[in-house]
DNA sequence: ACTAATCCTAGTAATCAGGTAGGAAAATAG
DNA sequence: CTATTTTCCTACCTGATTACTAGGATTAGT
């Protein structure tokens, strides 16, 4: 039950993108010096966000990534899910759930349907602007 | 994020011995019938819920294992982190969390803290007992 | 032309999931 | 006393996944 670093290190680029975005494109090599995580690794990472529109790339010198939207337009759960998979706790419950042919007696079904639900509800009510909200605030308390 | 098969047979292993407690003991080999899982598997399975002294084992012919306890008086975060290990969704929050060097600045733990919160949250307040009545409930639909 | 950046594919070591296998020990039935 | 049934214990195995590393191709600015 435990999410990747896939997933979280897809959340900290984006919120690192969210923080420092000031128009100009944020080169990878900066990511990776802040959030101290592998370059190498990260490029895999970002190819999926940039694929699914979530980010826009600028190649060259000078270039980098951009969020696409506005960091209130993304939520955690939309990026849990795009790099992580389904959140779901079991194959059978949630979006795109498979088929169990012991479905008819399960009861224990009930239970993934609640933790599922309960998942869900956590990661799609908070969004990236949230993110940087506790940041500042967090960074604020620091100056003091 | 997936609950992984040891977890969801104990949870059912242990739904098996609650509907057919009887005061005699039950054989893996009954349960693995009715599941449909392997008696193997789920010697290994059971011997983690008995060392836990969840269930009683009766060695010997017509040997089996029996519940320790009245199965509301076991949540199915009991068995779920008995057997699959912590339910926390990442290393640094939770019961027994590792220490980490960038929670100074590090805002995703607020995620992953109330992820964590949500999930216990559901599995701590289903009692095995919730199983066997959502069970009853099921199966006399089935009779009407 | 040189350099800085993204893009793309492949490889890889370690760990874990999900079992199987074989036999020892205990208790009961006959 | 023996055969059978059951739990108990340890070891092994195979395939998938995780978490990266490596190397080079492509694009664009200086």
């Amino acid at each position: 039950m435990k999410i990747s670093t896939k997933g979280r290190y897809a959340l900290r680029l984006m919120l690192d993108l969210a923080i420092y975005d000031t128009g100009e494109p944020v080169s990878l090599k900066d990511i990776a010096k802040r959030q101290e995580i592998s370059e190498k690794y990260l490029e895999q990472i970002i190819s999926v966000l940039n694929k699914a529109g979530f980010v826009r790339s600028i190649r060259g010198a000078n270039g980098g990534y951009v969020l696409r939207r506005h960091p209130n337009e993304y939520s955690v759960g939309d990026i849990l899910r795009l790099t992580e998979g389904s959140l779901s706790p079991v194959a059978c419950v949630g979006r795109e759930s498979e088929e169990c042919e012991r479905s008819n007696d399960c009861v224990t079904v009930l239970v993934w349907e609640k933790l599922d639900k309960a998942i869900n509800d956590v990661v799609d009510n908070i969004t990236l602007q949230d993110l940087v909200d506790w940041h500042a605030a967090q960074s604020d308390s620091y100056v003091i």
